[in-house]
RNA sequence: GCGGAAGUAGCUCAAUUGGUAGAGCUCCAGCCUUCCAAGCUGGAGGUUGCGGGUUCGAGACCCGUCUUCCGCUCCA
């Protein structure tokens, strides 16, 4: 394929639009920016790949349990977490540079400027005069108050807009305090804006302060707040982990790159509660782990790397994503967290209730650290299409669009085709029809020629077609055909069941975790 | 948020200097039927992203706006 990596993903873009896996939200009025929804297949897709993950991780390990926290919270859990300040940043762009800066890092830059002064008068001073008192020399030269005062005039002013969120006042700083670009060296700025990266709404019938609560920006906090709860009802013992699917929203600034970055989103992530000073071999445990997980897929091992983080998040002591090879790059799929036991702590604080766990073996009650593993679903989703998509061609100068998924993963796990629309032949298939629809969701289609009806099924993913042909009606054997290889295989009927079970079970991937 | 490109049927794309919106595939009904998509007949599907403007007349020109893609920027 000579394609171009953005064709070859606009490709999938309208692949998954045309047979019914993404479309772009509330599309008939213009779509809305960033937000997606999935189609019939698309559905079916995104719930199997929840249920592997959860089977995975909550059938597979005696030790982890799942649950399904709210998506309001109390809106002092986000002060706790640190979301209300961490989010919220000034933004201010340089109109000749087009850089962004955050408002308030620019002013303390400034600030920070003006004490270097003060300090080389001071230095200069010190080298001056013998028995030097460089605080006697501060409060009384005329140079150096002058200086301390301009701080003290620029940080009551910052203090106040801040507290009052007077963004026009926070320019105006800028702009009296005549701060440059550093790239451009102009004062050519935009308006300050408050880029808030979660999103509010207000709870009862009267929009009062009080009453602001936020949609959650990450899945995580369902868990700590409850970590007690799960702890002593379920009787868990340390080391446990407790999983959550659901969603999360973040106002990005930029939300591209189809599902990629969107602003409503869903998380799957499990926080597993271990003994202080053991986190780091259980943080290598889960890299592992997980990263096996990511290949039991059948994406392909090279497609998959990992990327420690060096800048570590205020929460964490180690962190690592695990990337995947996207059309656009290798980018983040999952995040590995060493999150210590920062979060329990701040909701000890912010609470005032003990989140202490009991340690039997020990005799001792302590925090407990954790590690957090935290995959995007809809991420993963994308990677399947990525790595499934492809434009094959064939003999004859043919090509075939097929969607190469795990089989458990398909939305249709088989299509039964009667080769021909008379002599009975339907109505057999109907029969094989109503027989696996017990267990799988299984189509019939006798619409155009056979061949059609294969490459219909190739663009949607499904791992099996079955042929009734008239061979059928004398030995009761049907032909079974895979995807992928295009081969086929004559079995009986009877069989059909099982073969089927086999092909496509969660055994089949979850084999590859043991 | 800035810059570039784009938006016409479900999909891929046409439509001369501004002059009747079209094709292929898809879809539906029927005929035929030979195991890897393009056999035959008929049919459905459009306020050309949306809103203004210029014009006798706009898919095309102008202004605004929305969305998408690419590059910057951002990403606790």
């Amino acid at each position: 394929m000579s394609q171009k990596p953005e064709d070859f993903f606009k490709n999938i873009i309208s692949h998954c639009k045309e047979y019914g896996y993404i479309f772009p939200s509330s599309e008939i009025y213009d779509g809305l920016s960033a937000v997606y929804d999935y189609g019939q297949y698309g559905a079916e897709l995104k719930k199997n790949l929840r249920e592997y993950w959860w089977k995975a991780m909550v059938q597979m390990h005696e030790n982890i349990v799942g649950i399904d926290a709210a998506i309001f919270m109390h809106p002092t859990t986000w002060k706790a977490s640190g979301h209300v300040d961490a989010f919220n940043d000034p933004l201010i762009d340089n109109k000749d540079s087009k850089k962004r800066y955050r408002a308030d890092v620019l002013i303390e830059e400034h600030v920070a400027k003006i004490e270097d002064k003060i300090n080389k008068e001071v230095e200069k001073a010190a080298k001056r005069f013998e028995n030097f008192d460089a605080a006697m020399f501060k409060s009384t030269n005329a140079r150096v108050k002058e200086y301390q005062d301009k701080i003290d005039n620029i940080n009551t002013r910052f203090k106040t807009a801040l507290n009052e969120n007077n963004l026009a006042e926070v320019k105006q700083i800028i702009v009296d305090c005549e701060i440059v670009c550093p790239i451009s060296g102009s004062r050519n700025w935009t308006d300050v804006r408050q880029f808030n990266l979660m999103f509010s709404t207000s709870m009862g019938s009267v929009a009062e302060e009080g009453n602001l609560i936020y949609l959650r920006p990450e899945t995580a906090q369902g868990i700590f707040v409850n970590y007690l709860n799960v702890q002593k009802t379920g009787r868990m013992k340390i080391p446990f982990g407790i999983a959550q699917t659901g969603k999360a929203f973040r106002n990005e600034i930029v939300a591209r790159q189809f599902i990629f970055r969107m602003r409503e989103f869903e998380q799957m992530e499990m926080q597993f509660f271990v003994k202080p000073g053991t986190e780091m071999q259980w943080y290598e445990y889960w890299k592992t782990a997980r990263l096996k997980w990511h290949n039991s897929l059948g994406l392909g091992n090279d497609n998959y790397r990992y990327h420690d983080h060096l800048k570590l998040a205020h929460y964490a002591n180690a962190a690592c994503d695990i990337e995947f090879k996207f059309p656009f790059g290798f980018k983040e799929l999952e995040g590995i967290h060493s999150r210590t036991d920062f979060d329990l702590k701040q909701h000890e604080q912010y609470s005032g209730k003990k989140l202490q766990y009991f340690d039997p073996e020990e005799n001792k009650s302590y925090v407990p650290y954790v590690v957090e593993t935290s995959v995007g679903l809809d991420r993963l989703f994308l990677s399947i299409l990525s790595a499934g998509y492809k434009e094959e061609p064939l003999e004859g100068g043919d090509t075939r669009t097929v969607l190469s998924l795990p089989p458990a993963l398909a939305p249709i796990k088989c299509a039964i085709f009667p080769l021909v629309k008379k002599d009975g032949l339907p109505e057999l298939a109907e029969k094989i029809v109503k027989e696996l629809r017990m267990d799988h969701n299984v189509i019939m289609d006798e619409k155009d020629t056979v061949g059609k009806r294969y490459r219909r099924q190739d663009a949607i993913g499904t791992p099996y077609c079955i042929t009734v042909d008239h061979q059928s009606l004398e030995d009761q054997t049907v032909t079974i055909r895979d995807r992928d290889t295009m081969k086929q295989d004559r079995v009986k009927i009877a069989d059909l069941s099982k073969i089927l079970d086999e092909k496509v079970s969660w055994k089949s991937l979850l084999k590859h975790l043991a």
